[in-house]
DNA sequence: GCGACAG
DNA sequence: ATCTTGTCGC
């Protein structure tokens, strides 16, 4: 995969602020009309005191399971990385932080996924451009963004039963939602990124959703991450 | 000025 | 995100 959109970023603050209030321009929020055959889910973890990063993408092709109204995994492929981190931590501006991990992963895969999915905020982000919208704007693909927790926009506390769902905004506009994956759990916190509507995103999400509270793809790639850091911690 | 704050 | 065991609740 080659990123549609590049610039050079020269690591300061101010410039990244720039890239995103830019990037925001980019983002398009249509339907996503097709059934999703090829996922790519990616995530990063850290070492201790984070000073590298593992960062994982795992393609995975799924099958629709009408009855379950559920999808189900058909085969698996995961991708890896691990280099220094090149940024702190700054709420507001992760992407700086995880885009240099996971570029060189996602510069290995060849085929273009038909959705990806990110662990952090879609566009329920102060400047509208949260990790899954950034990935979903430079490499110009319908992603959605599944965060644990809140970083932006006021709701009410959904149901405790699995599906309950309720509407994330800022001024009163629906930025994203915040969606019961499973019976008295956290819920998580949906919204789009690029190519896809509100609907689109915790629908999608759910369907992903079996007997854990992650999609199944993100839980699986956040496995696999930390798998890869115990792993190479150990040498 | 104060609190909030994805991973 | 990471450090960490058992334990309380749906």
């Amino acid at each position: 995969m080659i990123p549609v959109v590049q610039h050079q970023w020269k690591g300061n603050l101010a410039q990244a602020r720039e890239i995103q209030v830019f990037l925001a321009q980019k983002v398009i929020l249509k339907p996503f009309k097709i059934k999703p055959e090829t996922v790519l889910a990616v995530d990063v973890s850290y070492s201790r005191f984070e000073k590298c990063g593992y960062g994982v993408a795992g393609l995975f092709k799924v099958a629709f399971d009408n009855r379950r109204h559920k999808f189900h995994i058909v085969s698996e492929q995961y991708y890896t990385n691990s280099d220094t981190v090149p940024f702190p931590y700054i709420p507001g501006y992760l992407s700086f932080r995880e885009i240099p991990i996971l570029l060189p992963i996602l510069s290995q895969i060849s085929e273009r996924p038909d959705l990806l999915l990110v662990d952090g905020a879609g566009i329920a982000h102060p400047r509208h451009l949260g990790l899954a919208a950034h990935l979903g704007v430079i490499f110009d693909l319908p992603a959605i963004g599944c965060a644990k927790s809140r970083l932006i926009g006021d709701f009410l506390m959904p149901g405790l039963e699995s599906g309950a769902y309720e509407y994330l905004r800022t001024n009163g506009k629906r930025i994203g939602v915040v969606l019961r994956t499973k019976p008295a759990c956290r819920p998580l916190f949906i919204s789009p990124g690029h190519r896809c509507t509100i609907t689109d995103a915790w629908r999608l999400i759910f369907t992903f959703c079996d007997q854990y509270r992650l999609p199944e793809p993100l839980r699986r790639v956040d496995l696999m991450s930390k798998r890869m850091r115990k792993q190479i911690e150990k040498k």
